[in-house]
DNA sequence: CCAAAACATGACGTTTACGTCATGTTTTTT
DNA sequence: AAAAAACATGACGTAAACGTCATGTTTTGG
């Protein structure tokens, strides 16, 4: 129950197989292979990884800046260089994100109100 | 002080021309022009539109999604023609933005809870 | 009034983040 | 052991969201 090869990876993860040998290809991912035949094989930490990705996707970071810092992620305080660095960046990570969120609670709240101004209308219509 | 050129509008609402010629041709702006001249005019409108696609796009919103509801910020619901439509892309919408904002707070818990382990180590060493 | 700046339009280019074959090898299933 | 499924690699394609000329017209400052 530790390697999987990228069928399952990719099925685990939400992802496709393109888009993890993408990731391979600028980085973002270990391309952890090699057992004599070509396969990769990958673990329960790519997983992870790849879900992460989403995350920190869905949070509007590029690619190429999710490369920056996915690794802060996946590292324990005791192995980082420059830790009092690093968890400033994670500060702001967490500043942004609350940011973020407030933004998407207000665009959340403008889009119900305008879909029960919609219905107040159509409610009218339908009675006449 | 009411109508400008692109010139002006570019400039104050942080975008170039380029993209505001590209959001008239894909019908997310409505390209207010004709004065004899070739020349497009614009209101102060324009620019509250232009800011609040911008926000709208950092939400992750791609341009598609905006122009499905960028209206709804600028007209009140007896001008939109198909209304039940409407209503039905703005519902999806919502669920949209639901999904965002759990991932957005799971996120966020994972990195705060990550940032206290940081935290922690930290507080240990200082105590040496 | 005339040169410089601003504008209009068209066309081709670019980056990001993959999708989609095609072809060959390895693994799994029967 | 043979067919089917999974995998590897390479190459070309694509959609979104603009950038960047090129060329011609209009406006504006001196």
């Amino acid at each position: 129950m530790e390697r999987m090869r990228i069928g399952e990876l990719t099925e685990r993860a939400g992802v496709t197989q393109r888009t993890v040998r993408y990731y391979e290809s600028i980085g973002l991912l270990p391309s952890g292979e090699r057992e004599g035949n070509g396969h990769h094989y990958y673990t329960e930490e790519t997983v992870t990884r790849l879900r992460k990705i989403d995350q920190l996707k869905k949070l509007g970071l590029s690619l190429e800046e999710i490369r920056d810092v996915i690794e802060l992620y996946f590292t324990d305080p005791s192995g980082v260089q420059p830790k009092r660095k690093v968890l400033g960046l994670l500060r702001r990570h967490l500043a942004d994100t609350d940011e973020k969120l407030e933004a998407l609670r207000q665009f959340h709240a403008e889009l119900q109100s305008h879909i029960e101004r919609f219905e107040r209308w159509l409610e009218v219509k339908d009675r006449e």
